[in-house]
DNA sequence: ACGTAAAACTAACGATCGTTCGCTAACTTA
DNA sequence: TAAGTTAGCGAACGATCGTTAGTTTTACGT
């Protein structure tokens, strides 16, 4: 009969040294959340896809909530600073939201997880994490308000409406952008166009 | 100490002749994937909301994602409805597009709640419902497409683009849309307006 | 009035969930 | 080299999940 002496072979239990677990932890829940969706996508999944026991998660993050906050703080550090480095240059207005809704839609749709993950778990607002999470996402939207406030429009243009227009058709394209048939570019660029020029005959 | 006497006392389960006790299950189905998202949101709560038992709920339906399906059903027949009627009369092509967002934009953010749940349950390219679902909402959206055949476009005008735009525009406002500031008529009629007029001086 | 089929019930199944516990082994630092 | 820190592990907790089985109740056609 079996004793306590034939358990489970030691194995060597590599510790990582790595800069940073937490890293492989989040790109990991990343990838979960992405597929899965936040509440689909099982701690034990992502601990797996990192290498490690759902219990030693916890010695990073305090809980799956944390994660998905972590990986938000990601995706929007990424694209903030994508979209910084696209409108740093001097441009006339509608040039420069061009180019910031190009970085805008190369980001969302180049395949990083942490966009697909941002994308695929926009927070409902009676989740606990909604506020964190809303909060990051206003930081991020405030740099379309300064790019549409240098914009020369009419004085009925309602600069609200059309900054959450242009979003919001940018947003959506995640639901249906197809590498087959459209670019990230082609995309940003078309839609600028359509606000820009009539397209009324 | 307590014996098997003592039990749940015999409640009259009062039985519903009511044309379809169905339909009150698919609202409290759709009240709960509105609130919680579909994974979430547990057959229990759904059941408990439509004053029944977990177990009875499948004497209707045979599982949880065929009440998804069903919800989704209801709520794309509803909106195809109101934007069928809406675009029914003869008006000049810009301003039955503009009739047609009007009721679907009515639709989406008027408080029903198999809109709110079709809205928080996109389904995801993995999801075994996903075809059946993505069939229902092609078939609406090509109610848009035939609206914007009709449109004089310039000829560099994209009109699958500018459909994806204004649907996805739309669509996205139901992240953002508060009562207090917008109302869906005037969001519908602002969106038409960026792209029908020039918005560059 | 009776038989029958649908609808609702209670109970429980096996699975999985997020999380906690106690311990081991590795690295860091003194 | 001794002590301290901590990442990682195996196991398990209590809860909840979707679903099924078996039984009882209700409504209705004959």
């Amino acid at each position: 009969m079996t004793t306590a002496l034939d358990t489970t072979s030691p194995q060597p239990v590599k510790r990582r040294s790595r800069p940073s677990r937490r890293e492989e932890l989040l790109r990991a829940a990343a990838e979960c959340f992405a597929e899965s969706g936040y509440t689909a996508a099982s701690v034990r999944a992502i601990a797996t896809r990192a290498g490690m026991q759902a219990a030693s998660l916890y010695c990073h993050y305090p809980s799956k909530a944390d994660l998905l906050i972590g990986v938000h703080e990601i995706g929007i550090e990424r694209i903030t600073q994508a979209v910084r480095e696209a409108i740093h240059t001097e441009l006339p207005p509608w040039e420069r939201l061009e180019a910031a809704c190009t970085a805008h839609m190369r980001s969302l749709l180049g395949g990083d997880v942490f966009f697909e993950a941002l994308m695929r778990n926009v927070p409902l607002r009676t989740d606990p994490a909604y506020r964190a999470i809303r909060e990051m996402r206003a930081e991020y939207e405030a740099l379309f308000s300064d790019l549409l406030d240098d914009l020369p429009l009419p004085a009925d243009g309602d600069r609200r409406k059309l900054r959450l227009m242009l979003l919001g058709a940018m947003s959506w394209s995640f639901t249906w952008f197809s590498a087959d048939r459209d670019t990230p570019e082609d995309i940003a660029r078309t839609f600028v166009r359509f606000l820009r020029q009539p397209l009324d005959a």
